[in-house]
DNA sequence: TAGGCCATCTGGTCCT
DNA sequence: AGGACCAGATGGCCTA
């Protein structure tokens, strides 16, 4: 059942990893694409700093295919230097080894923008994505490394994983903000992803769970400090916490909430110290005092979410409880449910796990 | 301004 | 020989 999921998430880690053999195709017509516009600029921003090196790749010895060469290195058999030989540097060889870096460069621009589409790939297939916020290229590949590895052990064991464990597992190694989205994705995931959905499909039930599930991110007393902001990414840079139109693979629509919904919100998760496991971990009196809940939830007015839950806005949550207050969708507005292609693999999850 | 992330260039190395 | 791969250097962009 499982061996899907793999078949779906495997490839694109294999492809990111063995890309280089995929140069045909799509990759190919992008090469087109880049090396168009690309050659002309960088070209010239090549040629422009070509200009202190180019005696070194010379000297470095290509070029050996050049008939003066032969000569010229009998010539300096009685230097007194060893090592390379200096080629005398005709415009014709200068020429030939200008365009040889120029073909080099473009075919590494190549390589590399190859290298940047396998990586979009593998962020479509990991649990959070966002058009709007990517993650880092390093959080990527830590990302999918711990999905893997989680989706491995449910292999494994064959049955349903802790959920905080589960968490913990996704998010280890993480940047805090990459944690923080992740273990927020999968706090609004879980809904769908980890509890038992009566018939109707509007209620929700955590049995044997300490970990209750909310479609309200939850932000930890330390991730108020600056450096836990998702902001300290470029790519994780939003009003809303840093969740912007992420995609989480098998999230219920915000709409979809249930009315009474509220019930259920309890002590988050926290994950590598960024959130806590349970109430008796995290919610302490005091703790509970110092819970910052982001409304990233528009299943609810924010005014009415506000009114019901009594929440409020954390650092990041100051941002966002301003658009909150002006009864802007909050930060789900733009997050799309996930891609249709990958709903598959996560209700065999769900199967799975509720079974 | 510092720090993070990124794209690009570049030279070296390895492989076919 | 030429291409792929790699790592270092550099500079740009952005945010705190």
């Amino acid at each position: 059942m499982l061996t899907r999921l793999f078949s779906e998430v495997l490839p694109d880690v294999q492809k990111l990893s063995g890309w280089v053999e995929n140069s045909e195709g799509e990759d190919s017509k992008t090469k087109e694409e880049d090396m168009g516009p690309l050659q002309d600029d960088d070209l010239d921003d090549g040629d422009a700093r070509e200009g202190g090196s180019r005696d070194q790749s010379e000297m470095a010895g290509d070029d050996v295919d050049d008939e003066d060469c032969g000569d010229e290195n009998e010539g300096e058999d009685t230097a007194e230097k060893p090592g390379p030989k200096k080629r005398k540097m005709t415009p014709a060889r200068i020429e030939r080894s200008k365009v040889r870096r120029q073909k080099a460069n473009a075919r590494e621009r190549t390589r590399m923008h190859d290298l940047n589409s396998a990586l979009d790939n593998l962020r479509k297939v990991v649990p959070c994505y966002s058009k709007t916020q990517k993650l880092s290229k390093i959080e990527t590949l830590r990302l999918a490394k711990n999905y893997i590895w989680a989706l491995g052990e449910i292999l494994r064991n064959g049955k349903r994983p802790d959920v905080v464990s589960y968490v913990q597992t996704l998010c280890k190694g993480l940047s805090q903000p990459t944690t923080n989205l992740v273990a927020g994705c999968l706090q609004l995931n879980s809904r769908n992803f980890l509890t038992e959905q009566c018939p109707d499909g509007a209620r929700f039930h955590v049995p044997n769970s300490s970990f209750s599930v909310h479609p309200y991110s939850y932000q930890c007393p330390r991730l108020s400090s600056p450096q836990c902001q998702p902001g300290s990414s470029r790519h994780m840079r939003t009003h809303n916490y840093g969740y912007g139109d992420a995609v989480y693979p098998g999230a219920i629509s915000p709409e979809y909430d249930s009315p009474d919904y509220g019930g259920h919100h309890s002590s988050p998760v926290c994950v590598n110290g960024n959130f806590s496991v349970s109430q008796q971990e995290c919610g302490s009196p005091d703790t509970d005092m110092n819970y910052h809940y982001a409304m990233h939830y528009s299943g609810l007015s924010a005014s009415r979410a506000t009114a019901v839950h009594g929440l409020a806005f954390g650092t990041s949550g100051a941002r966002s409880g301003s658009a909150h207050s002006e009864n802007v969708p909050p930060p789900f507005h733009d997050m799309h449910l996930l891609h249709h292609d990958r709903t598959p693999v996560y209700e065999e999850l769900n199967v799975l796990y509720h079974n």
